[in-house]
DNA sequence: GGTGCGGCGGCAATCGTTTTCCGCCTCCCT
DNA sequence: AGGGAGGCGGAAAACGATTGCCGCCGCACC
């Protein structure tokens, strides 16, 4: 590579090599080189290293109506879930020369299409959308003009996108699961929104599993959240626990609401896990510091923005390709803030899915009196 | 606006108006409507507006050689952190036209490199690189090609490059004042790499501010991180804890190490902060969650991030604008993870700046202890 | 009434690629 | 030896905007 002033252009690179513009270009090109002799295409491919030629993104683009870029909508990049999937998605993505656009949109829907109509002037190729509700305009605008689109994380009826997202009810059911196995029967839950695809999937994944396990599901032990935020959590937890004095646990459909939820116990001087259990959703990075460390739903964040990604590649490089869905399964991860309701017999713990013990987990100042208890029940 | 297959032309848009491209391109740029007559702008603004035209902007920037988008490097944006700052960053950039390529370098110089090539190639109009480090060979790369570029958050000398940053220095000091107020006299340092400005300056700070206070700051007393991560928080806090048990306190020169630091007390069997007080910087989004909550360095995180983005509009709609420095003042926030060393005698607490009792916001099942204690000892 | 000037807007080149359409040359087959 | 086929590569037209240059027209001044 020698140093210019301007960079080097397929026509600098077609005349070292004494060849037209245009056979530079095949040369260069894997999918076309084959219609250029192999004499021809070591010339052209010498001189382009010589010269340290890079081709041009826009002027390609223009040519191809490519840009090689996709959106990328994101309802809250501060929530820490967000970036272990995008690091997913961007590597997969620079595996196949394609650049990702991120966009946050806060949950407004001015905003998303702000972030929308600002993509999509730019030509990007297609869309990742962690952003769908039920009511998203967008995604029938998407549907319309055909975009290449798939959804992540949460899911939408009735669209012809792929979609990658977790098996939501099934996580709920393992929540539930856990804490009814740990003896709790008066459990509540902390809804994630309505609109939202994984807003109704845990809810129903917690009804079921409730009825499953033969307990009372009343509307009075459910409250909805109307974000995903830990003041909402905060005030949510508040509302359930003073209305539902006899809640020994509650089974929270989001880490953020969760974290906020901690909050609404020291308010109401309850103590976790002692008083009251809590069960998250997401295992989102940090939740495993909190004291105590909180028990969740863990999916693969990196995986799902990567499979996200391939199967957006898959319809931008063949629009036919067809419409998949993919599940990835959830996994209960026990810790600190769940064990057995104060009222209930010390017994023996039911093993854990990821081999610890939750109580070992727990709160050192919390735990010895718990594990103490235990020892004393055996 | 009509729908139709193609997406509508400035052609389209010239030929709906009567008018040539080059007069519809006139009219319809605000830098060049004073070229045509009022009457002709207002006839080719209104077709555009019938058409829905949209200019393509890769187009445009194949013409003009501006992308209206720039490279933003972040070393980590799993670090809650800087998600914020990208916020800021983006929403100034957003008012201006400009959209933010984000791209994560974890740390690592050939990912680094990588990324920086790959944005190169796409023609960005500048950087903002909120990775430098003493060593970032693409510093001075960037400096011979005359590239638009900010630093943020981390400052490197020798630079012709617009910056903005915390002051760093003062705010240690505030963190090492904070500690001396309470009363502690043996106090460690974490410090972050010495590669990078935060680390340097952090590390000064602590050292003036030891040495303005009469306190002693031998070499034991201080741990270099390797990295900016939890793992090494927790590699460092060991680390100095174990060599040097008498410690009362240790300023952390960053969250992420410091969450690291609470995992090494655990392990150690100190609590904190009746045993061991522990300030970190940065303030990052959910420390205030953490128990205790962490006593840290504040600084406008979505600030810096605006603040950058207009340092680097100005570069680069104007090459000859002058370099600036901008520095933001840190500010103590005092909460549940500092207070007055066991030894030393119970007594009134300076007023802390944001109001609150650091006792009153630590663990619940913690702190009645203390304060039990402290009450004792009135 | 002629000349000059200034405002408006058309013409065409240009940005750097890709791609379609051809033409040429060679080689092989009959 | 002639003709056809096929491989190779050149010419030029796009892609959709911006912009330097220039010409036209009208008005004003001498």
């Amino acid at each position: 590579m020698v140093l210019s002033e301007q960079p080097a252009t397929l026509r600098d690179v077609a005349a070292a090599a004494r060849v037209h513009p245009a056979t530079a270009s095949r040369a260069l090109n894997p999918g076309t080189r084959l219609l250029v002799s192999e004499e021809t295409a070591r010339r052209v491919i010498e001189a382009a290293e010589r010269l340290g030629y890079r081709p041009n993104p826009v002027a390609r683009s223009l040519r191809t109506r490519r840009s090689h870029t996709v959106g990328v909508l994101i309802p809250d990049l501060n929530n820490p879930l967000f970036p272990p999937i995008v690091r997913g998605l961007e590597d997969r993505l620079a595996e196949h020369g394609y650049v990702a656009l991120i966009g946050n949109t806060d949950g407004d829907l001015n905003r998303e299409r702000m972030v929308f109509d600002q993509m999509r002037a730019r030509h990007v190729d297609g869309f990742v959308l962690a952003t769908a509700t039920l009511h998203s305009p967008i995604l029938a605008e998407a549907a319309e003009a055909e975009l290449p689109v798939v959804l992540m994380n949460r899911t939408a009826q009735g669209y012809p996108f792929s979609a990658v997202a977790v098996d939501n009810e099934q996580g709920e059911r393992a929540a539930v699961a856990h804490l009814a196995a740990l003896g709790h029967t008066r459990i509540g839950h902390i809804a994630a929104p309505q609109d939202i695809s994984t807003g109704t999937a845990r809810l129903r994944g917690f009804l079921d599993s409730m009825r499953a396990h033969g307990l009372a599901a009343g509307e009075d032990q459910i409250v909805y959240a109307s974000a995903l935020s830990i003041e909402e959590g905060l005030r949510c937890g508040r509302e359930l626990l003073t209305a539902n004095r006899e809640l020994t646990a509650v089974a929270v459909a989001n880490d953020m609401l969760a974290v906020g939820c901690y909050g609404a116990l020291d308010d109401l001087g309850l103590r976790c896990p002692e008083d009251v259990s809590v069960v998250g959703f997401n295992d989102m990075p940090f939740v495993d510091r909190l004291r105590p460390p909180l028990s969740t739903v863990r999916f693969p964040h990196y995986q799902l923005g990567a499979e996200a990604a391939t199967l957006l590649l898959e319809r931008i490089e063949n629009a036919a390709s067809p419409v998949k869905i993919l599940y990835l399964a959830p996994e209960l991860v026990a810790r600190g803030s769940t064990m057995p309701p104060a009222s209930a017999a010390a017994r023996e713990l039911p093993a854990q899915d990821d081999g610890r013990d939750p109580a070992q987990a727990s709160v050192p100042t919390a735990v010895p009196l718990r594990r103490g208890a235990a020892h004393r029940g055996r």
